[in-house]
DNA sequence: TGAATTATAGAACAAACATTCCAAATCTAG
DNA sequence: CTAGATTTGGAATGTTTGTTCTATAATTCA
């Protein structure tokens, strides 16, 4: 999973993943059939780990807003420091492989609509109780949060300076931000 | 550049450039002196073409807010239908490869920093003139908007819905709107 | 027109690639 | 303890990779 992830799909080697995990050659396409299939297997451990451990900071209870801004600052941190700027694997999939892999194409769509969804969820409780910007429908907001979060990881990647992706943060949080309604 | 632009740099083979482009692979070679030399030019060409016939939205004289607005609808329609949801080249590249080629992740950065400068020279003259909100400054605004435009692009690779891509555009603008100041 | 440079076709190259095979070693059950 | 199944090391497979070579053809330019 770390070397997809740093590496990308076609420039890590079968021969690269058998010297990093010290599995044997052949176990590994006996349990995972072939390279692709070790891929697949490792962008879902990537979404069974990593993000889902982050989207369950949009599960807390309490304000919604803060779940929100805690999911942002959680994503920043994790995003910044040598060796960190890794961006994220499912992305960093779609953008090299995603119009010839329908598998990836598949998961990100999915992944993308269940991070809107959990969004939508926070952004309406959040309006009712006033804490957020009615100025805009909840769906909409919550597209604005997943295309800021990705701009965010692929700049992370791209090797931005800390500066622009917190201003980036705090610039889109600001939306939520009730004015005037 | 096309072929580059469409699968990415690893899974774009000599042969396949040689197939498409009707040149002969030693002309290639003499022409550009390797694979990845040939990648650069064709980075380099988006550069001049794709990219820099965009940015000249930016320098259009009158509303500052419009040039900006201009500049995102171009971004979105070419980011729209299939066929078109190719992502930038260079974006795609920094994320494909931008770990393990200095050159493009210079180029990335450079281009970048140009964008951002252009978008400051916009959003100071509109704040000026009171056409932009001033409740942020000029640079955390251009990053905001520089980290928006890569989040769509990448989404607009990734296959999200139109009305995605469309909300995020519209919301992103709608931070540069003067509330209160 | 004629000499010199450049482009072409296509074979040839070694290296790296994903994948398979096989005999020896290890583990698992009864 | 032992028979059966699985895992291991490592060689071997055939393909594809980027790159180079050579001889021929085309182009350039004075």
């Amino acid at each position: 999973m770390s070397l997809f992830w740093r590496k990308g799909y076609e420039s890590t080697s079968v021969q690269d993943l058998v010297d990093i995990t010290g599995i044997n050659r052949a176990s590994m396409y006996n349990a995972f059939g072939d390279k692709h299939g070790l891929f697949v297997a490792a962008v879902d451990r990537y979404l069974e780990t990593v993000t889902s451990r982050r989207a369950a900071l949009l599960e807390a209870k309490g304000s919604p807003r803060a779940a929100i801004e805690a999911y942002f600052y959680d994503l920043l941190d994790f995003s910044l420091g040598p060796g960190r700027r890794l961006g994220c694997l499912l992305t960093n999939s779609v953008v090299e492989r995603g119009p010839r892999d329908a598998e990836v194409d598949h998961k990100f769509a999915s992944n993308l609509q269940g991070l809107e969804q959990r969004f939508v969820d926070k952004l309406r409780e959040g309006q009712r109780i006033g804490e957020i910007s009615s100025r805009q429908g909840a769906e909409a907001l919550a597209h604005f949060l997943v295309g800021s979060m990705t701009g965010l990881r692929v700049l992370a990647r791209g090797g931005a300076d800390e500066g622009v992706l917190r201003d980036l943060v705090e610039t889109s949080l600001l939306v939520l931000q009730p004015g005037m309604n």
